[in-house]
RNA sequence: CGGAGCGUAGCGCAGUUGGCUAGCGCACUUGAAUGGGGUUCAAGAGGUCGACGGUUCAAAUCCGUCCGCUCCGACCA
């Protein structure tokens, strides 16, 4: 991609009001624009970032078994009456008339709809486990949003649903997607810290909650400095508290942002809305469910959280939107040449399978220099005349502000070799 | 929904004891010089001062109502 025929916009200032870190690089960077409160727009480069953890996201969940489908955001009132939580959540449903006088909202999540969908194709024990999963926009009428795209009105989630003959099958696919979500949340480069937790309005026995530790968490964990385990604050356990898992350390208590929430749920929504099958002994029962999510939106927000420094975003590289980034810096007699071979690199990198943001702005170094700390990606070209002399080009990490100067022409080789993992910066 | 704060150009802000044509920085346009960390100079363009109503010879400025945004709290799948 091309910076100048690209649309991104960064911004030198911080907007005023914008508190969180996270919220401050997501608008400067030029990852995302508000609408309004709790409302935002993936810009270009947001949308990338979203479409990596998205992947990710994809590939973990399909190797657990889960199969992707698309339910709708348009959902009647009625279909919530079914299990009464048209009630428990009125304040969260975003509801309207339609023109024909029916009662509907926007989904703010989707056990009624896909327990509906899938009571009309399950009838038989044979047909089960079956384990669906969706990444789609969710919608809550939030009174007080907070921090950007941490709790909003609209945003992201990623939502699977369980279906399962016996106990034993949901504890099983419990224990992929849990597994799943470890792996998710590592690839994004985060830290999660797994507690048992409410199961609150979803219902269900057991559920467990995926944090990441932030100041832009809206939640306290407790974790003992001795062994480093962690659990949430209850009415007998709270900060000073004696661990008791090792027994030893005392208790401290975390800002947390949960990120993912998984849920036994049981026969609550099958019972409710009928979602039966024939068993091996001819007998009807209600199908046993359990349901995974995972704010993707508020993902993107954590790794910002996790991932900068006084410069701007470090993306972990693989979310980040662009592998490499070149920079070249044309000035003087020189200038022609420089641009050709940034052209030159730009074409073979793309060519090779990566993606490529070339900044070819008639801007200044410091300009440059300044968009590409803000912007994160994690490798950068620059080509310059001073280094050009000796027929070299840097490469520099976002990460760890190392540089290497490599022969010009064996670059191509050189960076492969890094993004493939087999040489690093140092040597 | 309670408490606090804010709203003037795309962004960040000044101006608010009522008074000349509403100003500054960044960004933007044109030209020139520069060219490895937000470079410099010159000339420009860009405004329902959140909205509506009131007071006044005169309102960005005073009064009222409303709207929007942010933060704290309550709530939260």
């Amino acid at each position: 991609m091309l910076w100048s025929r690209y649309f991104l916009p960064t911004l030198k200032e911080t907007p005023i009001g914008v508190e969180a870190m996270s919220h401050q690089y997501l608008l400067r960077a030029g990852l995302v624009h508000m609408l309004t409160s709790g409302v935002y727009s993936y810009l270009p480069l947001g949308l990338k970032v979203l479409r990596r953890i998205e992947h990710i996201i994809r590939e973990e969940m399909n190797r657990a078994g889960a199969v992707e489908l698309f339910l709708p955001c348009l959902q009647p009132i009625e279909l919530w009456k079914q299990t009464g939580r048209d009630e428990v959540l009125k304040d969260v449903l975003i509801r309207f008339t339609d023109n024909r006088g029916r009662a509907m909202c926007l989904g703010p999540t989707h056990e009624e709809v896909i327990t509906d969908l899938v009571k009309n194709y399950v009838q038989s024990y044979r047909q089960l486990p079956v384990v669906l999963y969706q990444i789609q926009t969710k919608f809550r009428d939030e009174l007080r949003t907070r921090f950007g795209i941490v709790r909003a009105c609209e945003f992201i989630m990623k939502d699977a649903y369980s279906f399962d003959r016996d106990p034993e099958g949901l504890k099983k696919n419990y224990r992929l997607m849990y597994e799943a979500y470890q792996n998710i949340f590592r690839r994004c480069g985060l830290d999660a810290v797994i507690i048992e937790a409410d199961s609150g309005a979803m219902g269900g026995d057991t559920s467990h909650e995926f944090l990441v530790t932030a100041p832009i968490g809206e939640d306290t964990i407790l974790r003992c400095p001795s062994c480093q385990s962690c659990c949430s604050v209850s009415g007998d356990r709270g900060e000073g508290a004696k661990c008791s898992k090792c027994r030893q350390g005392v208790l401290k208590g975390e800002v947390a942002i949960e990120l993912g929430h998984i849920f036994q749920l049981g026969t609550k929504y099958s019972q409710a809305q009928h979602a039966q099958f024939l068993d091996e002994d001819g007998k009807q029962k209600p199908m046993i469910m359990g349901c995974y999510g995972i704010g993707v939106s508020r993902v993107i927000a954590a790794i910002i959280e996790k991932h900068h420094d006084e410069r701007g975003i470090r993306w972990p590289h693989e979310v980040a939107p662009f592998d490499v980034t070149i920079v070249p810096l044309p000035a003087g007699t020189e200038a022609a040449e420089i641009m050709d071979l940034a052209n030159r690199y730009y074409k073979d990198l793309t060519t090779a399978g990566y993606d490529i943001l070339l900044d070819d702005r008639p801007e200044t170094a410091g300009v440059k220099f300044n968009d590409a700390d803000l912007i994160g990606i994690p490798v950068r070209i620059i080509i310059g005349k001073r280094n050009l002399a000796d027929g070299k080009v840097e490469i520099k990490d976002r990460r760890t502000n190392e540089a290497l100067l490599v022969d010009k022409n064996t670059l191509p080789r050189k960076l492969s070799e890094i993004l493939k993992g087999t040489s690093c910066l140092k040597n």
